[in-house]
DNA sequence: CGAGATGTTCGGCT
DNA sequence: AAGCCGAACATCTC
């Protein structure tokens, strides 16, 4: 499921566990999610560290434990963190399970397009401190999305939505949401957006965000009721505008729904 | 049974 | 030669 919200909602499950001391680690360090760590070193040094706090980033989590320690989590396609009570057993996907005294602090991954990083100094990892803005940060203007824009100008906007580079967090669900809004047609080319254009797709990409963060990120709970993300899921969708059939194509190799009539 | 799934990365082509 | 596209990754569900 994970995209921005989904992964600030799944952060919150691990606060379980703030402030108490990992007693034991069971992982499945052969697998792919692992790769570029070393996982061996994991097991051995987080007995005996303390989670001290987590952050989310657009789809990344960074964990900070005790004794310089990070675990840096993606939850690719089906990644999932949760708490269970301390006697869990760990099935064949959960891939990494922290024990703790009163909890298990469990991330579980069945397709395993994820990826775990372990991380061990005083300061974040690189790749942490390297990620770009946030959409909703200041930072995040309409000018650097224009120069994207200009830059990928043969690119559909739809695939441009889904740069991390440029839009992190943004997903596939999220990106129809906010072309929606915009009333972009998502196959349109990123070099034939009008200047009022790439300010509507930054306004409403903001809007998207804070909207999902207020609700999916909080508890889990759908979008409000006039969001385009109710229609999107249905096989036989309707623009909440104007009660259109929506279209279906795959565009930037995803599956894309959009508005015919109010999309152009 | 086949198709598709809310993500990223790589290799090949232009 | 940057940048675009499709395939691959591994498993489950409809």
């Amino acid at each position: 499921m994970p995209e921005l919200a989904e992964v600030e909602y799944y952060r919150k499950e691990w606060d379980a566990g703030l402030r108490r001391t990992i007693t034991r680690v069971a992982v499945h360090a052969e697998k792919r999610l692992f790769r570029g760590g070393d996982m061996t070193r994991l097991a051995a040094q987080m007995p005996g560290a303390k989670l001290l706090g987590s952050e989310a980033r657009a789809k990344q989590m960074l964990f900070r434990f005790s004794r310089d320690l990070w675990l840096g989590v993606h939850l690719g396609m089906t990644g999932k963190l949760r708490a269970e009570p301390p006697d869990f057993a760990p099935g064949r996907h959960d891939h990494l399970v922290l024990f703790q005294k009163s909890c298990a602090l469990v991330f579980t991954d069945p397709r395993m397009f994820g990826r775990v990083l372990f991380h061990e100094g005083r300061q974040p990892p690189a790749w942490w401190t390297a990620l770009p803005p946030a959409v909703t940060a200041p930072e995040f203007t309409p000018e650097l999305v224009r120069a994207f824009l200009q830059k990928r100008a043969r690119l559909a906007v739809k695939a441009a939505l889904l740069v991390q580079s440029a839009f992190p967090g943004v997903g596939n669900w999220m990106a129809d949401e906010i072309l929606w809004r915009a009333k972009i047609v998502p196959g349109a080319l990123c070099g034939t957006l009008t200047k009022a254009r790439a300010a509507a797709l930054w306004r409403e990409a903001r809007e998207v965000c804070n909207g999902a963060l207020a609700t999916v990120a909080v508890d889990f709970s759908d979008p409000p009721d006039d969001w385009f993300y109710h229609e999107r899921w249905s096989p036989d969708g309707h623009c909440p505008r104007d009660g259109s059939a929506l279209r279906t194509a795959t565009i930037g190799g995803r599956t894309t729904r959009w508005c015919p009539r109010c999309q152009r």
